[in-house]
DNA sequence: CGTTGTTTTGAGATATGTCAACAGGGGTGG
DNA sequence: CCACCCCTGTTGACATATCTCAAAACAACG
């Protein structure tokens, strides 16, 4: 199945027959809060199964939407989860997403409260780029980020406006480029030590590379 | 087993062979982050399974402490997993377990993200308010929250003197009370309305209650 | 009745939000 | 190929929320 950019893969209050994976393109899950602001709660890139939680339970609370033209693997969620329950090494697979999940949710949880935007900032890209170098996606220190502002904003509970004055002041700190919507990392260490994460964050995501 | 305040139940980086429900008492679940700030991810309340993120994943990166003298019910991580592993209904529960486990941790991010500090306060307090219903734990529109300010300060990122001063506010707006460590809703629409929750939020909570 | 830990209050510093104007890019239709 | 428009990003001035530091009030507890 494919979609194309801005496109909805599933809406909050749906209940969902089907989860995926992605073979390609890039999608944010999403709430929107009572008084119209939204917040994206986590992205997929390449690779990456979609919505471990909507194969826990099928009704769904969050909204899904490509950020790019994308494509999917289809599985019927009652024929994945028959499998699993028949195959103790599925059932092992879906404990450790499981644990993978609600592990990234803490640790957003742990620096998106209250750390000063530059810091946020500099966790969100390092963390996507050992997210990509996980994924064997990218090689270099550079990497597309099919981002608008205001979606790193709706992130990290930050104004584009703000977004856009912190990018400029570590841009101008020489730590970042920006071209088009790929990054490029200029200060590795500055940049991972803002960013709260060890030093050697990027020699553990190359370690760890394809090992999905 | 039995626990006092503020003893340690388990420390970022153990490895845990044990897993618990809580039979009395309080505890919370936290991580330290580099520059030495305490974020607090969870709370567990008489009731509650305790870590299952332990269960998943016996390599923990996060401690948890008792907040008041606690018993517990002990189980070994291993046994308990081959029973599960077994048991096709206790699957099913474990599924369930981590479908609320992560859709609370949505929850706190979609709204800890940059609400006024008002608004994180009253969605702290109808929360507990709704999970103590829940569990059967109360009746009335009054109910003990043994925290310092520090606590509520580290879970909702903001300092202890700006809970202070927030707390303040909420009193002499006529929305809360406060007596020792127990916290008195006065103005339930008010609080609702202020945490973002659904007018019902809390027949909702009665009607589910004891279904543990 | 002191000691220690917690909460409250105040004054001033800083980070972030708001609003509004403007600039640039990339499409679209003429 | 150009003129225009819409969407996004940038910049400025100002308002506000939150933090910091420090002192004082208060509570719990031996």
């Amino acid at each position: 199945r494919t979609l194309r950019a801005r496109q909805l893969l599933m809406s909050a209050g749906d209940t969902v027959s089907s989860v995926f994976t992605v073979l390609s393109g890039w999608a944010f899950r999403f709430k929107v809060l009572p008084d119209g602001h939204r917040r994206i709660l986590s992205y997929y890139i390449p690779g990456d199964f979609l919505a471990t939680e909507a194969l826990l339970n099928p009704h769904v609370n969050f909204s899904i939407e490509a950020l790019t033209d994308m494509s999917l693997c289809v599985f019927d969620r009652d024929k994945l989860l028959a499998l699993v329950d028949e195959n103790r090494a599925l059932r092992q697979k879906v404990i450790y997403l499981c644990s993978r999940k609600l592990e990234s949710l803490d640790n957003r949880i742990a620096y998106i409260g209250t750390r000063p935007a530059g810091e946020k900032l500099a966790h969100f890209f390092m963390h996507f780029y050992g997210r990509l170098v996980r994924k064997g996606l990218i090689a270099g220190d550079r990497f597309e980020l099919p981002l608008r502002h205001e979606h790193i904003a709706d992130t990290l509970g930050l104004t584009s406006v703000h977004v856009s004055r912190t990018l400029s002041e570590l841009k101008r700190a020489g730590l970042i480029e920006i071209q088009n919507h790929a990054i490029h990392i200029l200060d590795q260490p500055s940049m991972l030590m803002l960013a709260g994460l060890d030093s050697d964050y990027l020699s553990k995501a190359y370690a760890e590379r394809k090992a999905s």
